[in-house]
DNA sequence: TAGATTGTTAATCGATTAACAATC
DNA sequence: TAGATTGTTAATCGATTAACAATC
């Protein structure tokens, strides 16, 4: 792996929604899309949008795109005329972002939630392979039907390590957050996504956590909204 | 309403994740906390700690903190002997985000993870009132116990006009959150946080949309991990 | 072609960091 | 007191925006 420029935070951050919004529209059978239409999609401007794939050309060499060639531009395709070619846009994307190799990664805690989670198809499109789910109670694990490999949290450090799993998708209760987190960090977990409503405090500077807080995004928006009405009086 | 100086989007995010942060630390039972403790816990360099906090006394006006006051340093308190009382910090961040009155909410889509959402603590905490929450299926509707009013979903919109329902949580199947979260639009709402692996258009700039996507946190995660592995070698 | 759209450079804007005097 | 910690100013750093020539 070469250590090829590494991209600003919200560039990244961005450049990974717009690859599943490319996707997205592939789906829908589109085969172009100009800067200003997903600036519509994404809300936001369509020069921040040119501006973070013009990261893209960054290391990549010039065994892709060679001299002057574009990234893709103008090809004709669709109704539209003119934009970016959707897939290889996205084939672009999906290797400066590494999402070319498919991740591996665990989910603790079948209640509501997880369960919601098991049943996302995000684990059918190949890209992320769920390769083991934990509980507490051995009759839930009986009762769920599923695909995906099933353990009783016992086996949480012994599965982990076995199979090299990168990410741990948290969705125990809070009292069991943290003890969990702890846990998948010994075994060796190289991220957590936390759903859990606790902050999580991980000692280790080679894990990464995403929170995803139900009451922060509440606080958020209220203080949005606050501040517009501050605005409009 | 007076128009006090507005928050820079990350000062105003990052201390909406301190409010719950603090309301933690108070149920275990401390009395203060330092900038430096309060960087471990979250992630963030206490001197970006400090600085956020000095935007609590901008336009709080003299009623509040008169001349050089601090804005509480120093009492005592706990073990520690110095930090920030808890207490007061939070309610200064609560009156500067606009958190003192309670927010009204509602919840559309009953599966898995509606159900998870309207069995959080959060709603029994009196800072979010959770009003409604709607489904399609009336035999869900008559199953699930508990104290939060159900409606079926074709009433959606007079409901959230009667109660005068400012914030929408998004938990229906993919294929219903874009015809759903245009209901809501219509039907007079302020801001949505989107839980459906779906990335929604929202034409009124008068709407604030949060989306939460699992799909989006598993990128930014690979790509991080994937930045790491280009370093490490 | 003419109009639309990209890709990139340069200028602006804003946020983070460093540093330190003031305070407890 | 002495050590720790805050609060704020100034310097740095980085991201966004504007603008436009190049391209289709």
């Amino acid at each position: 792996m070469k250590k090829d420029s590494t991209l600003p935070p919200p560039t990244l951050e961005r450049l990974a929604r717009l690859y599943v919004l490319l996707g997205k529209l592939q789906n829908q059978g589109l085969q172009a899309v100009s800067s200003k239409r997903l600036s519509e999609l994404l809300g936001v401007p369509d020069h921040t949008i040119r501006k973070d794939l013009s990261f893209l050309r960054e290391g990549l060499g010039t065994e892709q795109l060679t001299g002057k060639e574009k990234t893709g531009v103008g090809k004709p395709g669709s109704g539209l005329g003119r934009g970016y070619p959707l897939e290889s846009l996205r084939v672009l994307i999906g290797a400066k972002l590494g999402l070319t190799h498919p991740r591996t990664a665990c989910l603790v805690g079948l209640g509501n939630l997880g369960v919601a989670i098991l049943n996302r198809r995000i684990w059918q499109e190949g890209v992320y392979r769920l390769v083991a789910a934990f509980d507490l109670s051995e009759n839930r694990l009986e009762l769920l039907s599923t695909k995906i490999p099933l353990y009783h949290a016992r086996e949480l450090e012994g599965v982990v390590r076995k199979y090299r799993i990168e990410i741990g998708i948290l969705t125990v209760p809070p009292e069991a957050a943290q003890e969990t987190a702890d846990r998948l960090v010994r075994a060796g977990i190289r991220g957590i996504i936390n759903f859990a409503p606790v902050v999580l405090t991980v000692k280790s500077n080679r894990v990464l956590v995403r929170n995803v807080s139900l009451a922060g995004e509440l606080n958020i928006l209220s203080a949005y909204l606050y501040q517009q009405e501050d605005v409009d009086g």
